[in-house]
DNA sequence: GGAAATTAGATGCATATGCATTGATGTGGG
DNA sequence: CCCACATCAATGCATATGCATCTAATTTCC
């Protein structure tokens, strides 16, 4: 039987939510004041240029951004119909793709860093010294880590 | 000008997005496989609970649950279709109204406590002592209360 | 080698969200 | 008193999301 959660882990609980919130509202009110597109597009650019020419599979996109199937399937064909990503086959596996950043979205992903970067100066680190920020990452990590280790289960 | 945040904290603002979705997620995917409504009629129902017989106005549970005007109207919508809450007229400001929460609605937030308060456990109680999960609810509270500070500038 | 099961990705349909606007009431200044 | 302006809440419309299902290709296992 599961156990019932303390006190302060309602609380924790509850700022995680709150904090986030206002976090990524503020960075997407940032993006979007900007003329920009929201966070999750900066998000794909960033994990296809790392995936390099080649491109990715939308799969794998799936994992990295903990999106659902058809939400990529959907983010792929808006960020490819503005030009920013492309599709193209992939020859080992009749099914599959390969999505691959094009040059319009490197520049895309260039003209967001900025903005983005701002924002999460304003949203995160203007409130945090570098050790608080440490410390926060390493209290983060635990439950990401948590996770990922019951998703095996 | 907005300075550029260091890495530390770029790292810390992706834990806490990945993070907070990752308990989110795991939260309403624990109350829909108990065939209980989204996490968002909890808090409803909790502040109206909070707030007594009266009620509470529309646009305190806006700012209380951090969400857009429409957004809250509609909430109340469906909830009231599921009988979980009742509008009344306001009679001191003919514009406003008052939002109770109905019997159904105390009941059904009893009832959705175990299966949040289980999940909660699981999603950060399970993953920090105490101490770390008050070190967190600290940290994360700098932040918010940030943020409440720049709502006023 | 071939039927059954699995996997990759797309999509129809219902629901939810965001944005802008509206309607209705309230408030303040001249 | 009345007009301009602010506030409360709802809603039309476009877009996004979730769910279930579908098609096509691949793998598994006999």
């Amino acid at each position: 039987m599961r156990g019932k959660p303390d006190d302060i882990t309602i609380r924790a609980w509850a700022r995680l939510m709150a904090a986030q919130h206002l976090a990524l509202s503020a960075v997407e009110r940032a993006l979007k004041a900007a003329g920009l597109p929201p966070l999750a597009w900066y998000d794909v650019l960033l994990e296809l240029e790392r995936a390099g020419g080649a491109g990715m599979r939308p799969f794998a996109l799936e994992r990295a951004m903990l999106l659902a199937q058809y939400s990529v399937s959907r983010l792929i064909d808006r960020m490819e119909r503005a030009g920013l990503v492309e599709r193209r086959d992939y020859a080992r596996d009749g099914r599959g793709q390969l999505v691959a950043i094009t040059d319009r979205g490197k520049a895309m992903r260039r003209g967001m860093w900025p903005v983005y970067a701002g924002a999460i100066e304003q949203a995160v680190g203007r409130h945090l010294s570098a050790q608080q920020a440490g410390a926060l990452d390493e209290l983060l990590g635990r439950l990401v880590a948590g996770h990922r280790a019951e998703e095996v289960e």
